[in-house]
RNA sequence: GGGGGAAUGUCCCGAGCGGCAAAGGGGGCGGACUGUAAAUCCGCUGGCUAUGCCUUCGUAGGUUCGAGUCCUACUUCCCCCA
């Protein structure tokens, strides 16, 4: 692999973006005549995604601001009624239609957040390939598409291999995933004049299925480039909470707990993540990520900063801060933490510790039984105070002078109750 | 087509003479130690209106006071013989 000469490839490799490529110096002569048309493709299958699918969004930001090309967002609104199977065990429950429809509009509203939409030549555009997939005719594409795959080929993929191998149930419906994504890279090049497509590098399979298939139907030369999975620097899959995925949509998490996910990043992964998660140019994060011992917590809050400010503005990410610096650093009460209401009449009655950290409230734990585990082993606070009895219950005197109850699991996790 | 084996706690792997909320790991969570890190050590790891009740061992029946465990049928998978 000589070194890119397009600003594209350069910054996308000296970001460790990079996982595989199937031609690197074609990729990098597209990018140097900004013919580079690329999609990625995003499944419909949550109601938001998450801070997997980020790699992602940020190849497609950096090939917009390099001016490399034009970015493509496909949702996936045909083949969610399919379902991957890659990386999976079983297969998915098949949504509805509806339920495919409302996660799309659902997801939708993050990618203008890392680039833009318009009809100029590197604006980026949305696209959904119910658009196409929905009105295949069976045989029609069996005989044009079908007859390009090899099954004895198919069954050596990852996706399907897994699936084989551990004895899991891989249904006929699945196992077409892979032409159906191969069959949009060529629709795409058809009407878009897409050559690349990018994504994690589990779709690798794909992404090189949808070559192959472009060269049988006489498309130009298509490419894939893939990003690594991520984990962290002791091994562990990134994107996990205590409370679930980290996801992007802030109605499913919150900007302060999205900024505390990166506050917590390992040590190890803090230049990684600057580099893949934020703009900062490539001195100041050498700078940043050199940081020793203590001193690292510090590159920690710019990292946690800056990837809040890119999904949720900057605004949102100051006060993410600010209120993580009260709350940790000077141990006093921020208002800005995440807030529950209740309504007063219940706090009046009194509402039981278990109840109030459940999920009927805080949803700072699963289930009463998980609760009264943690007051066994201390890990629940009422106003910084460690509960000790799981049948106390909460009532008006509980309110501090700000008119909130500071409710605590573990360490880090706050919520607050307020009274309405 | 015939014969033999397998499916376990809805994160994964995996023990389980008829008395089982079910051994042991991994993962996860909490506590201690730290720097809101890692490593390490300790505890927890089905639900509930909780000294009790309910739901769990591929699916559906049956035997039994009692079934993950025995019987029958079915589903899926593996191996051997054709």
């Amino acid at each position: 692999m000589n070194a890119p000469r397009s600003e594209f490839l350069k910054v996308l490799t000296e970001r460790g973006f990079i996982h595989q490529t199937s031609d690197f110096e074609g990729v990098d002569a597209a990018a140097l005549e900004n013919r580079l048309t690329t999609y990625v493709g995003y499944d419909c299958t949550g109601p938001s995604l998450h801070v997997g699918h980020l790699l992602s969004i940020m190849m497609l930001h950096w090939l917009q601001k390099t001016g490399a090309g034009k970015p493509i967002t496909l949702m996936g609104g045909g083949t969610t009624r399919v379902g991957d199977p890659s990386g999976k065990d079983e297969s998915r429950k098949l949504l509805t239609v509806e339920q495919i429809e409302d996660n799309k509009n659902s997801i939708k509203t993050v990618f203008s957040r890392f680039i833009s939409f318009g009809d100029g030549k590197t604006d980026a555009t949305m696209v959904d390939n119910a658009e196409w997939l929905t009105k295949l005719n069976y045989i029609e594409f069996l005989r044009d598409v079908g007859r390009h795959f090899s099954v004895n080929r198919m069954l050596s993929f990852d996706s399907v291999k897994l699936r084989l191998d551990r004895e899991h149930e891989l249904s006929f419906l699945e196992f077409n995933y892979m032409i159906l994504q191969a069959y949009d890279f060529v629709e795409l090049n058809k009407r878009y004049g897409c050559v690349l497509q990018m994504g994690g590098s589990d779709q690798w399979g794909n992404i090189v299925n949808g070559i192959d298939l472009g060269r049988r139907l006489g498309t130009p030369q298509l490419y894939a480039v893939t990003c690594p999975l991520l984990t962290t620097a002791s091994g562990a899959k990134m994107g996990k909470t205590a409370s679930g995925a980290v996801w992007l949509n802030a109605d499913m998490l919150s900007p302060y707990d999205y900024w505390q996910f990166w506050r917590n990043t390992e040590d190890a992964d803090v230049g990684r993540f600057l580099k893949l998660f934020t703009l900062l140019p490539m001195d100041e994060i050498a700078k940043l990520g050199s940081l020793q011992g203590a001193e690292i917590n510090e590159a920690k809050k710019v990292l946690a900063t800056e990837a809040t400010a890119l999904l949720h503005g900057r605004e949102a990410a100051e006060l993410a801060a600010e209120t993580a610096q009260k709350t940790f650093e000077q141990g006093e009460l921020a208002e800005s933490l995440p807030t529950i209401e209740v309504p007063s009449n219940i706090l009046k009655e009194g509402l039981g510790v278990l109840t109030a950290f459940g999920p009927d409230y805080a949803k700072l734990v699963p289930s009463s039984s998980e609760a009264r585990r943690q007051v066994k082993s201390g890990g629940l606070k009422v106003n910084d105070q460690t509960v000790s009895d799981e049948r106390a219950s909460l009532g008006m005197s509980d309110l501090t002078s700000e008119g909130v109850i500071k409710l605590s699991f573990g360490k880090k996790k706050h919520v607050l109750l307020r009274a309405v």
